[in-house]
RNA sequence: CGGAGUAUAGCGCAGCCUGGUAGCGCACCUGCUUCGGGAGCAGGGGGUCGAGUGUUCGAAUCACUCUACUCCGACCA
């Protein structure tokens, strides 16, 4: 892409009701511009970063088994009030009202709606275990929307809900969501920790939020240092095996939110030199939460001895309009965001160091002509600006590899190829620079991880 | 929903106290000079001062009402 035929309004000077340095640096980099409170446009360069998010997403959630759909965003009331949330609910839902007057309401989640999916068309235990999942727009009119996209009224949220014909069945789908959301937020450059978490209204027995630690978190978090680095289950992972010991590994060290512990339970339960208490962001929370809402939306299948019974479900959530601020959070420094290549806008930053000079235009054209050739997906700077505005955008929207070429390299014959992450530079043979980038991207790709 | 604030050009702000018809920096447009870390000079465009009502000869400025947004607390992917 060149940016003189791109969307990118960068700003200088950052809009001061941006508090914290994800929404801060979101704006600035012109990924998304506010329309409402707590209601969000994404520009051009901050939806490429959430369509490669829900692509991981998307990517784990099939790897695991979960199959996906697409739900309405605008749902009929009476769904609602068969499960009997249309009035526990509350003012956080945006309720609507149709030209017939009839109750609608703008989701803010999905379980009544799949759950009359599920129960239109499954019938019989063998069409079961079923992981059902989409990737949608929310609205929940929360009290008080703040820091952006993180917390923000509308929302995109993959909401994943499983069946299960018993309760050992749904604990199996609740290990599966488990493990695929620990490969999910390791492939975006995350740590995303499990922590026994609250059920909160969606209700249940089995109940853990993922949370990435940052100082700008909302949450209080308690947990076990050996959670931060241990390695994550690779994508050889068989989800059709049994991922108990996965899951106990990583659920018998102690990790909780505030909400659900204090400085005397952790103190008990963790040796001093293993403490750590830290402020989370909750990127995900995963439910078990049995019969919920199989019994009174009456989802049932007949069972191998031919008696109906009753699904076991669970429920399985990633914001990724918040994710993309917490990854910001955790990979930032005071030039602006560094991006994980998984993630990133664009792998490679070309820079024109002389736009307007014949031969460095045609230098650098070819250079990008082989960028691209080499399946680079790069952001070709052939803007007639300063070098320092150059360096100072490609900076501040962190792409992660940037390559420089001005008279003085063409010259020479060499160009400098620049890591955002590191700031190291190196020097190398116009020749030899497409093919050395690709060596430094290729292991990095979503694909890979 | 309780508490505290803010609203003047795309962004950041001054002007308000003490009423006299709007200004600065950045951004934008034109030209020239520049270009290896957010360029310089010259010229230029853009605002019914959040909305309404009132006070006044006269309101960005004073009064009242409303709206939007932000921050702090209780809720949530």
């Amino acid at each position: 892409m060149r940016l003189s035929r791109f969307f990118l309004p960068v700003l200088k000077e950052s809009p001061k009701e941006a508090e914290i340095v994800s929404h801060r640096l979101m704006l600035r980099a012109g990924m998304i511009k506010q329309q409402a409170a707590g209601s969000y446009s994404w520009l051009p360069l901050g939806f490429r970063v959430l369509q490669k998010v829900v692509k991981i997403i998307e990517q784990e959630q099939d790897r695991s088994g979960a199959i996906e759909l697409l739900m309405p965003t605008v749902q009929s009331a009476d769904l609602w009030r068969e499960s009997g949330r249309y009035d526990a609910y509350g003012k956080e839902m945006l309720r609507i009202e149709d030209r017939h007057e009839r109750d609608m309401l703008y989701g803010p989640t999905n379980e009544e709606m799949v759950t009359d999916i599920f129960r239109t068309y499954v019938k019989s235990y063998k069409d079961l275990p079923l992981n059902l999942y989409h990737v949608q727009w929310k609205f929940r009119d929360e009290v008080r929307p703040r820091f952006g996209t993180m917390r923000s009224r509308e929302f995109l949220m993959k909401d994943a809900y499983s069946f299960d014909l018993d309760e050992a069945g749904a604990v199996r789908a609740f290990q599966r969501m488990f493990v695929a959301y620990l490969r999910t937020f390791h492939r975006m450059g995350l740590v995303g920790i499990p922590m026994r978490a609250d059920t909160g209204p969606i209700g249940g027995d089995m109940s853990y939020e993922f949370h990435v630690l940052a100082d700008t978190g909302e949450s209080g978090v308690f947990l076990h240092k050996d959670l931060v680095d241990k390695p994550i289950p690779g994508s050889d992972i068989d989800f059709r095996g049994d991922l108990s010991p996965i899951f106990e590994d990583w659920t018998s060290l102690f990790a909780a939110t505030d909400e659900m512990t204090d400085d005397a339970a952790f103190e008990a339960a963790v040796p001093a030199d293993k403490r750590l208490k830290a402020r989370g962001i909750e990127v995900g929370h995963i439910f078990y939460f049995g019969t919920k809402y199989s019994e009174p939306m009456k989802a049932s299948v007949t069972g191998p001895d031919g008696r109906e019974v009753l699904v076991h479900m669970g429920s399985y959530g990633i914001g990724p309009t918040r994710v993309v601020p917490a990854i910001i959070e955790a990979s930032h420094d005071d030039a602006g965001i560094i991006w994980p290549v998984s993630v990133a806008p664009f792998e490679a930053m070309l820079i024109n160091l002389k736009a307007g000079d014949a031969a460095t235009d045609e230098a650098c054209a070819s250079l990008y002509a082989e960028l691209e050739a080499a399946g680079i997906d790069t952001l070709y700077d052939d803007r007639d600006a300063p070098a320092g505005a150059k360096f100072a955008t490609a900076d501040l929207i962190g792409i992660p590899y940037q390559i420089l070429l001005g008279p003085r390299g063409l010259k020479d014959g060499q160009a400098e190829i620049k890591h955002r992450k590191t700031g190291e530079r190196e020097m190398l043979p116009l020749s030899g620079a497409v093919a050395r980038l690709k060596a430094l991207i290729e292991p990095q790709r979503r694909d890979k991880v």
